[in-house]
DNA sequence: GCCGTTTTCGGCCCGACTGTTTTCAGTCG
């Protein structure tokens, strides 16, 4: 049982326990630890197997959970949530993923109409069944029947840079009104999360009123969901949400704290506010006098309400509650992390030569747009026979045709390099007398997914051995909607890239962001370092750059342990192993 | 079920919108 195994676990005791309507503080700490076990970089397996008492660190994690989580790494199993599960039906806890449905309604449901799964409310609300329980009608039926539908067709939860590319799109929308003054992309797609479920935006206006009448009037809307007058939420023709706030200029900045989230770093800013005698919600922060009456005492910026709290100003993209509170006021949060600005070139890019659209010579006139000072041309070896990967004699060729375009190429350092993949046993499919001639050399797994953990760790530790490979490419090799992630001993691996000199990437290919967040700063407390390459195979990817900085910013990475950040000679230098 | 810069017991973030209701419970974020 992995991590996510056991927070899904969790999550489901959750939503049965708040069907049995038992205390709503119970049911949040097993939400509360899900999501910390989420967070989490290093398998509670092994967690466990260093030394169980390491459980007790996790956040939200007592006693009582701690024994479930052991009971489920040592045995596959917990008996606390098979016992539950009997008393529902399949199929049941599945209708709470309709919207405008929970614990409440779903148990007046089966208590008094018997219904047990999706398509049999379907039928009742067609019937005109549900009008005859208290506290429900004939627009609680046809509101239903909607969320059914959208249930249906709906798309799981967007990438990153999906979710952006259509925020943008709905912010220009906004823009063309002229009645909005502010416009702000918050919620998960501003903490730069991998993927995004809904898509959040506040804003300031003019005419709160007509601000939302406009909104709602969006070309890509399917369906209006709520529609009051400082927050509306649609459903767009894509099968995703979008909410909309309007607030007042005076609380956009308590606003923007709320509406970015996380909900679990909320929670923790509010707490630490009531300790101090104040109450913080999404209009600003407020001093609660003797007699009960409250003032307003910061709301305009972000800085401010931070501050307010005695805390430091928390980028967003740190936001999830995994240690950012206690660092903003410690004063210990990581104070230069890195940054798109600091970016100085793109070391992972493909050409025509193999499975790229882009020429070398265009890649080259993008970067030199872009302002970068180096890039480096890394096609695939012959293994990858798919992306029409390069035998040694292409290889030799290529490098001849890259290095004269460097020769009279102005601006801008063109390094040759190779994307060489990893045979079996950790073999490199180039000889290092290839390997040497290059000036960076980027390892990479693309076949045999499935191996065993073991096999697979010394698979990859064996290749970072060799005294060629500067890079490790898309570590764990998952696609966010397609693959899961190879076995692997990430802290072995780590641990090796750090004693090696090897740079991990995180490869900003739209369903890679590979490594992750949480690897990343696992990555950095074993000493090692990272690079953000696009992996681009088009020009146009190149501007992916800015999902892997801030997926290293959601990792804690600053702009010093990030190679691409260096300048052309640190940067070369860096490159040289001992 | 967790947790402690008042507490090992008694708290646990806070508000908007909806539908079915005459004042609020349920859901959501």
């Amino acid at each position: 049982m992995d991590n996510k195994d056991i927070a899904n676990i969790f999550l489901r005791i959750a939503d049965m326990l708040e069907i049995k309507n038992e205390n709503v503080f119970r049911v949040r700490a097993y939400r509360n630890a899900a999501q910390n076990i989420m967070a989490l970089a290093r398998p509670l397996k092994d967690i466990h197997e260093e030394d169980p008492s390491l459980l007790d660190n996790i956040p939200g994690i007592g006693k009582d959970l701690k024994s479930k989580i052991i009971e489920m790494v040592g045995t596959g199993e917990l008996g606390y949530y098979d016992d539950l599960m009997k008393e529902f039906s399949p199929g049941f806890l599945e209708m709470l993923n309709l919207g405008g449905l929970g614990p409440k309604k779903i148990k007046k449901l089966r208590d008094e109409l018997g219904i047990e799964n999706i398509d049999a409310l379907e039928k009742a609300c067609m019937k005109g069944k549900l009008a005859d329980i208290e506290g429900m009608g004939a627009r609680t039926e046809e509101k239903l029947l909607e969320a059914i539908e959208y249930f249906r067709k709906k798309q799981g939860r967007m990438l990153l840079q999906e979710a952006d590319e259509y925020a943008d799109e709905i912010v220009a929308y906004l823009k063309e009104s002229g009645n909005f003054k502010k416009i702000e992309k918050a919620g998960s797609l501003r903490r730069g999360r991998e993927t995004v479920g809904d898509l959040d935006i506040l804003t300031t206006a003019k005419d709160a009123e007509k601000a939302m009448e406009y909104f709602v009037g969006y070309f890509g809307v399917d369906s209006v969901i709520a529609q009051g007058p400082t927050k509306s939420s649609v459903l767009l023709k894509a099968g995703h949400q979008v909410d909309l706030r309007v607030v007042d200029d005076a609380s956009f900045g308590a606003a923007l704290v709320y509406f970015t989230g996380s909900q679990q770093h909320n929670i923790k800013i509010r707490k630490l506010a009531k300790n101090k005698g104040y109450k913080v919600n999404e209009y600003g922060v407020f001093l609660i006098g003797k007699t009960g009456k409250e003032r307003k005492i910061a709301g305009k910026t972000e800085q401010d309400v931070y501050k307010k709290l005695d805390m430091e100003w928390v980028p967003p993209e740190l936001r999830e509650d995994n240690g950012e509170v206690e660092a903003a006021r410690d004063g210990t949060l990581p104070q230069d992390l890195v940054q798109l600005k600091d970016i100085k070139g793109d070391l992972h890019i493909h050409s025509t030569e193999t499975d790229g659209r882009a020429t070398v010579q265009e890649s080259v006139e993008a970067a030199i747009r872009k302002g970068y000072k180096y890039i480096a041309i890394t096609d695939h070896s012959k293994h990858v026979k798919i992306a029409n990967g390069m035998d040694d004699k292409r290889i030799l060729k290529h490098t001849e045709r890259v290095r004269k375009l460097n020769q009279k190429t102005k601006g801008i350092e063109i390094l040759m390099g190779v994307e060489v993949d990893i045979l079996d046993e950790g073999k490199l499919d180039f000889s290092d007398s290839v390997l040497k001639e290059m000036d960076i050399v980027i390892a990479a797994v693309h076949s045999r997914f499935s191996l065993d953990l073991e096999t697979q760790t010394r698979r990859i530790l064996n290749a970072l051995d060799n005294k060629y490979v500067n890079i490790l490419a898309h570590p764990s090799g998952r696609l966010i909607t397609t693959r899961k992630p190879i076995s692997l001993d990430f802290d072995r691996v780590f641990k090796k890239a750090a004693e090696n000199g090897v740079f991990l990437e995180v490869n900003t290919h739209g369903e890679r962001i590979d490594l992750n967040a949480a690897n990343c700063r696992r990555a950095l407390e074993l000493g090692a370092k990272v690079v953000i390459g696009t992996d681009s195979h088009e020009v146009e990817q190149l501007d992916y750059m800015k999902y892997g900085v801030i997926t290293a910013r959601r990792g804690w990475v600053s702009r010093k342990d990030v190679l691409n950040t260096y300048s052309f000679d640190k940067m070369v230098k860096a490159l040289k192993r001992a």
